[in-house]
DNA sequence: CTCTGCTATCTTGTATACAAAACGGTGATT
DNA sequence: AATCACCGTTTTGTATACAAGATAGCAGAG
């Protein structure tokens, strides 16, 4: 009944800036410390400053750019520790949707999440990372959404889309795809089992993983600047 | 250093503007189901559309209200399960909140605490409920900030915040000063002992009690209304 | 009498115009 | 030569004007 992607009435331009903006900001077309000129972005998008102010308002509250009275807004330069910290909620956040699927899951929510997994396993076998990838976000999304809490869904899946990025820096380390997966099916069996205690740890072990291994590739790039 | 309530060079009309459309919301000045008029509030503020717009879009994007294209702005129907969602989202973060306070916290942010912590023991003495609600919000700030996580600190004070309303609600129950107080008190003892998992427990109790408390609150209240 | 379709009005969404503040550059003074 | 002050330019913030979609009310048909 509900496509999982719905933009049917956007009727609004500031949504569709809104998310165009986003995607350049995450995909690094706009790094951290450019500056966001309204008039500029207007004229590239052949609409007025008006829809591209909105846009930026948006963005703004949600965290991913900065706007400072009279002084236009910018990508925020998102020091690494400040990732870190992200990673270190985005982790109990994962958490507590495992410690809750685990207690709520339904029969039909526990086929969906076997077969996300299922297809995470075809990916990782192809070894095609991207696709891996991709079908990792579905994988998660769905114990989001057998915790049975809409706002923790909410909270999670923009936090999750928020660390994009940063968790796509880590697609291609040595193993990581095959590690990934077996973390993956602790958490299924943990899931499945009903043990909502190992479920959460299982899964904020996997996230913090994850900020571990950004942590790791910050701290070589670091060293690499300073040696260079 | 930081003044508690600062707005020193908020030169930008609509972050005013938010805050104040924000206060009547969470007040019940505009109970849910209200349409927000941007012409109305424009009159109503002295302003132009405009930064009524734009503080609108600020609201909708935290979720405060909704906006439906070409429709209009509401404050949403909170329904009693969603806000209790958010209370057992709260929870966990209090819980992460203590959880990391007890590994982290400075000498001089155990002074605070402590300091916090007379001061609600205070206003219980004196039975104050207004005063006493006020320097919870302090006591449970005190604990957000000793966890050392900036990211985390900004997600757990919106989402209180948020939840500002329903928790004044329960001001009032028999004895929950009291109990709120004695709470506090086991709290500050894990966290000051450094035992991160009773901090991260007892805090989880603590905000759990308050989400059923307003559910409790709820039952009564539509049974209230299927008897009259 | 009810339901449907049209129209008038109102409200939102976008564009443009104007005011004020910040930034940059130039020139004078020490 | 360096620093500070002043002025012009640029950019943000706000107001107004205009276009298009939505709502409500009325009229007509069944």
């Amino acid at each position: 009944m509900n496509s999982p992607i719905e933009t049917p009435a956007a009727t609004r331009q500031s949504e569709r800036l809104g998310e165009q903006i986003e995607e350049r900001i995450v995909t690094g077309v706009y790094p951290p410390g450019t500056r966001l000129d309204e008039q500029e972005l207007a004229d590239m998008f052949g609409v007025s400053r008006t829809p591209v102010r909105e846009a930026l308002i948006q963005l703004a509250s949600v965290g991913l750019i900065e706007i400072r009275p009279r002084r236009g807004a910018t990508v925020p330069e998102v020091g690494a520790d400040r990732v870190c910290e992200m990673f270190e909620v985005m982790a109990e956040l994962e958490a507590m949707c495992g410690r809750l699927a685990a207690r709520r899951i339904t029969p039909g929510e526990q086929c969906a999440l076997q077969e996300a997994h299922r297809a995470c396993e075809a990916a990782r076998d192809a070894n095609t990372p991207d696709v891996y990838y991709q079908l990792n976000e579905v994988f998660h999304q769905r114990i989001y959404e057998a915790s049975h809490n809409s706002f923790l869904v909410e909270q999670a899946s923009a936090l999750h889309r928020r660390l994009r990025p940063y968790r796509r820096l880590q697609l291609r380390v040595r193993n990581r795809m095959a590690t990934s997966f077996n973390e993956h099916q602790a958490i299924v069996d943990a899931i499945l089992k009903g043990d909502s205690d190992l479920a959460a740890a299982q899964l904020r072990a996997h996230v913090t993983v994850q900020g571990e291994r950004f942590a790791d590739l910050v701290a070589t790039l670091r060293d690499f600047k300073a040696g260079s």
